[in-house]
DNA sequence: CTGTTAGCGCCTTCAT
DNA sequence: ATGAAGGCGCTAACAG
């Protein structure tokens, strides 16, 4: 692998004026200029990214980890994460935290070590306070998507996860459905949290009671929406219409319905979250809520950009979801308001 | 940022002292092994990765580039991979292709230039002329995806694709179906080209005659897989049997079918490719073929580190796909045999 | 066992 | 416009 000192033999000079060249500072003949790069292409010189980095304490990347590669919700945001941090010209950097808390700490850590500019943390399980202190702690500027730190909005690229489970199941309500079912993604995170609390809003509001029966604790996997729909089932908890906190798990429990010999959306309506790809081709197509993810993750490489440049900064709105309304919601038994 | 100076000079030691008791190399005494460790407890010192991959001329992980972040197949890929190489105490870095061949090379340049000790690419569209010289400049031991090169087949890791589709089509064939329409997956590549012959090649075996109408040109998206069955409708294609070259444009192609009233499959059977994760969730479940990505990034990976520490390596023998035969076939016109 | 001395490949003043 | 020299943070002989 030639070095740069090979360079500068080869073109007579010094290895100043080839770095000169190379990053375009400083003025050079441009004699000497058509020198250097002639011996660079002669000799195939590729310049020693992190001889380079090490020196400018710089590397023009900046770093992404994700709870886990796995889904096409991540699939999404890294495609446009990866779009977008090359219009900046920076290199994306890519980790994921195996959907642990402990592996999202190392993995931002390790970040840091190869000094990504800036680092992107997009957080399923972190709580508020642990992602202050890393804050703290962290050699890089960090940004957080999906977790609102109050005291740090400037930093933080959240969605409005309950009121967007509110008007799922406002919407749900409005068509006539009471007797509403739910199954959640995990409960100990925030977002399993927040979307239950949209769903009891959206009760409350319509002066319908909390009934614990009709609420089941899924893990977001498609298996898990069967498996918690056909206890919804054996159990008789009576129902007219499942929301679903993710469309994984409306697909699980499509399955779940159709052995039942429930048809969708005549004897059941779902609903689902996430959008995700295969919803709108679904029979019925599946009715959903949108995620701003693209909008997102772009937002938070900005963000994450202008933090590395230390320039100046506003605090960051939170992102709303919208409807996806399709074919796998009838008029319920209360009809249509 | 602590520095290694700070800390042996807080130690009272000498770098080369700091630097072997953070390396486990050569011998300490325990005493000043204790004063080190606690110099860089109190520093909160963390060493600089760039400048011991610098000294060192490796930097301990391995680089990874996929044709695209989107779609199932490669977050699985990817999930497998990243626990793959922490289980070599590897750090993996990932890159997309932006799905160009252009954008494939200089995402491994990339990767070559941040000194990962060995690349994985997986790609969908370089030529094997493009991969052999590729392997030729570069720096680093390169394994390949999805590309048999047969110069090389100890750095090839990949899948008998025309094998597998031969079978699925074989078996609609055996379960009595010869008017068999087939919607391929972009043709273009190396992929679409086998997975269609795989088609061609059962229909020769079984005495049934080639039908350029009968087969459609798709993009492998979904919406492709429903725009293909749609004009094979309108075209008045008769056919019972339907092979989609992916499962996502079987989907697409369902809802189509859906809409014209077809039922499957007692109208029309559907063959898939991939076994996507919604596949066994569907209505009816979709039969597909499964292709052992997980073993393939697994061995990738293997060999990929075998080939960064200089070890003896083997040719690796291609993989094969396994025919997930579920609902969505019935028996044909023509009985099955 | 531990310190000294050279690099690794590049960037950047400071002179010339 | 260009060269010399020192430094980024760490590792690796080579002496003691």
């Amino acid at each position: 692998m030639a070095t740069m000192l090979d360079v500068s033999l080869r073109a007579g000079v010094s290895k100043a004026t080839v770095s000169r060249v190379l990053n375009g500072t400083g003025q050079v003949k441009e004699s000497t200029r058509k020198a250097v790069f002639k011996a660079m292409e002669d000799l195939g010189y590729r310049p020693n990214f992190l001889a380079r980095s090490l020196a400018n304490r710089t590397s023009n990347s900046i770093g992404l980890v994700v709870s886990t590669f796995d889904g096409f919700y991540f699939g999404r945001l890294l495609q446009q994460a990866s779009r977008q941090s090359e219009v900046h010209g920076k290199q994306l950097m890519v980790t994921d935290g195996h959907d642990t808390p402990e592996c999202e700490t190392q993995a931002v850590e390790m970040l840091a070590d190869r000094h990504c500019d800036a680092i992107i943390l997009y957080t399923r399980f972190m709580s508020e306070q642990a992602i202050l202190s890393l804050t703290e702690t962290l050699s890089k500027p960090l940004v957080v998507i999906n977790r609102d730190v109050a005291s740090a909005r400037e930093r933080c690229v959240f969605f409005e996860q309950q009121e967007a489970a509110f008007q799922a199941v406002d919407y749900l309500i409005s068509r006539g459905h009471r007797d509403i079912a739910c199954i959640t993604v995990p409960i100990h995170t925030p977002t399993g949290k927040a979307r239950l609390q949209g769903y009891r809003q959206a009760l409350e509001k319509n002066g319908i009671a909390w009934d614990p029966a009709r609420v089941k604790y899924g893990t977001a996997e498609m298996t898990s929406g069967y498996e918690m729909c056909q206890q919804l089932l054996q159990e008789g908890v009576g129902f007219s219409a499942l929301f679903t906190c993710n469309d994984d798990m409306a697909l699980g429990a499509s399955k779940s319905l159709h052995q039942a010999g429930l048809r969708i959306p005549q004897d059941i309506s779902l609903f689902g979250f996430d959008d995700a790809p295969c919803a709108k081709w679904l029979e019925p197509a599946l009715s959903t809520v949108y995620l701003p993810i693209d909008t997102m993750i772009t937002t938070a490489i900005d963000q994450a950009i202008k933090l590395a440049s230390n320039q100046p900064l506003a605090p960051i709105p939170p992102f709303t979801g919208k409807l996806v309304l399709r074919d796998s919601v009838a008029t319920g038994p209360y009809g249509a308001r």
